[in-house]
DNA sequence: TTGTACGCGTTATCAT
DNA sequence: ATGATAACGCGTACAA
């Protein structure tokens, strides 16, 4: 394969020219650098990136690790991340982990390999063990989503606490007072503060909290599936059902039908996350949306600050507003910004 | 950081032993390898892929051109592609063309710079001067979803005129006769096989087809939204609706919404490929669904394949059958393979 | 403005 | 089973 020496000699100068000319870098006679430039087209001569960032020791390139690239909101996230990455003249890889710490770890270490320069990550666990690997290579990172206890870096994240409140005291306020959560793990801080504003809504409202209302799975369509079926034996049935993510909502959805339970007529259904075309196909779902677009961005930036700073940056902590998307009938719709 | 030399040096011995070690190649010593391997974690030592690629040249990386990153049919590609590939000892780089033919052109001069060693796409338009540069670079090449007109490579498509066919047929069984069309670009080669599908169950069933009722716009949900709006002023109104995609579908549900009409009760709707959590969701809308996981597999598996061979392969087609998915009502559904 | 010498971290090749 | 040497393709540091 052709490379910078090829070029070099054919254009009648040294490697370290041809470098300059490809760079921008230094300065070079517009003579000279259109003979060179002649000569890399001639030979399609194509840099070796590899080469490159072996000897300049950076790759421009970060990476995303995130837990499903199925689901529109992560996507929605990695395409903030890219796009401010692509700003800046770095490329982002895309790692999902499914929600499992060893791919998680897995991919980690790869990515150390690759020498990337940093990394936007939404841990499948608030455990910091796999994270120290980073520290010790003193690779840049940011978390999206979701903490990890005890592990200083920069977060983006919306505000899951004040975000469920509010979903919450929406149900109550259409009359609701038995109402189920399905949240996710409790080793995911979402999850955790989530269930943490139902329970604060219910307390504002003086409505007891029951145990045997809240549900803990994982953040997956499946999981909604079976606790929702298994919610609904539940005597008496709760009126409403507070999904803790997207895809959860969506299991919930899929055994509500089956049930034969119409939303909302027979049953309430509201959900953290906004469902993929939802607007489209389900206008009957309430959710609290988060600018997911957004958060990958921000998270992006702050990333890319700290890679261009000469010095230590304190960490930085971005918490972005969810919306209130309530949904009620066709054409009615009504947004609400937290 | 930590490099190969200075394993070796506490190791005592040479470096390639060391890399005789990390990279389980050669033959060494149980002895010297447990030595090797107790300096690489006291040092906490990584292997720096960039090198490793340079020398070798290898980069055991493949990169995955697709148009929408937001599109689970899209991204369960990719996730097949990312299996596959995993299982030989790939990495997999994601990139959104977003249809752009220039996005796509840029993505391949970059991947060209990272000697990815091959490449599956799904082009962004079916003429193949953007592709020639990987064949001057010998980067082999598998296309999927997408033909590009005289570009020798592998491909891996689902039968988009016999999908089609199937799916109109459906429709004019259902006894429905102005049936509607909206398709994407001409530029496309599975819009087009689409159209033809949909004319050829016209012409199989003497209905006479009538140009006024093919639209033909993107592969994208405003580009469908758009032109149902335009579709619904007919006179007289078509009574179905075959959208050739399903991001078209869901424009097309949100333009049917907002001027009041129901599917299936107003108007029919289908589509080519299955909706986002459709089963959960949309119940009422009969698709064509594609194997898309396993197209992402055959696809990696080929050209994986290709680039373990030593000498060179003859191109391979291959085209997987869609399957008819018929949603009448809740918990009726009925399958068939093409 | 242009060039020389060297090193980035690893592995291919050949030798022992 | 292990090692010495060179080379992969490029950019830094310094010199001219």
């Amino acid at each position: 394969m052709v490379n910078i020496k090829d070029v070099a000699k054919l254009a009648g100068v040294a490697p370290i020219t041809v470098s300059r000319v490809i760079n921008h870098s230094g300065s070079v006679n517009p003579a000279t650098r259109e003979r060179v430039q002649r000569a890399i087209n001639e030979l399609h001569y194509v840099p070796n990136t590899l080469a490159q960032s072996l000897r300049s020791k950076q790759t421009h390139t970060i990476a995303l690790l995130l837990s499903d690239i199925t689901n529109p909101f992560w996507t929605t996230i990695a395409r903030g991340v890219e796009d401010a990455a692509a700003e800046k003249g770095f490329h982002t890889i895309l790692c999902n982990t499914d929600e499992d710490p060893e791919k998680e770890a897995t991919y980690l270490n790869l990515l150390l390999q690759r020498r990337v320069d940093g990394i936007v990550i939404a841990p499948t666990t608030n455990d910091k063990l796999r994270l120290t690997a980073l520290k010790r290579h003193q690779l840049p990172c940011v978390l999206i989503d979701r903490r990890v206890d005890g592990f200083k870096s920069d977060v983006v994240c919306g505000d899951n606490r004040g975000g469920a409140e509010l979903l919450t005291e929406h149900l109550i306020r259409l009359g609701h007072r038995q109402i189920a959560l399905v949240s996710g793990p409790h080793s995911i801080s979402s999850a955790e503060e989530r269930a943490e504003g139902y329970r604060a809504a219910l307390r504002k409202h003086r409505i007891p909290i029951e145990e045997s209302l809240i549900f803990r799975g994982e953040f997956k369509q499946d999981s909604g599936y079976q606790l929702v079926k298994r919610l609904l034996e539940r005597d008496p049935r709760p009126t409403a059902i507070f999904a803790a993510n997207n895809l959860i909502a969506v299991g919930a959805l899929q055994a509500l039908r089956e049930i034969g339970l119409r939303v909302p007529e027979d049953i309430a259904l509201v959900c953290f996350d906004d469902i993929p075309y939802a607007s489209a196909i389900e206008p009957f779902l309430t959710v609290v949306a988060q600018p997911a677009y957004e958060m990958g961005r921000t998270a992006a930036g702050l990333l890319m600050e700290r890679l261009a700073a000469t010095r230590n940056i304190r960490t930085r902590e971005v918490v972005l507003a969810p919306e209130l998307v309530v949904r009620q009938s066709c054409g009615q719709m009504h947004h609400t910004t937290v």
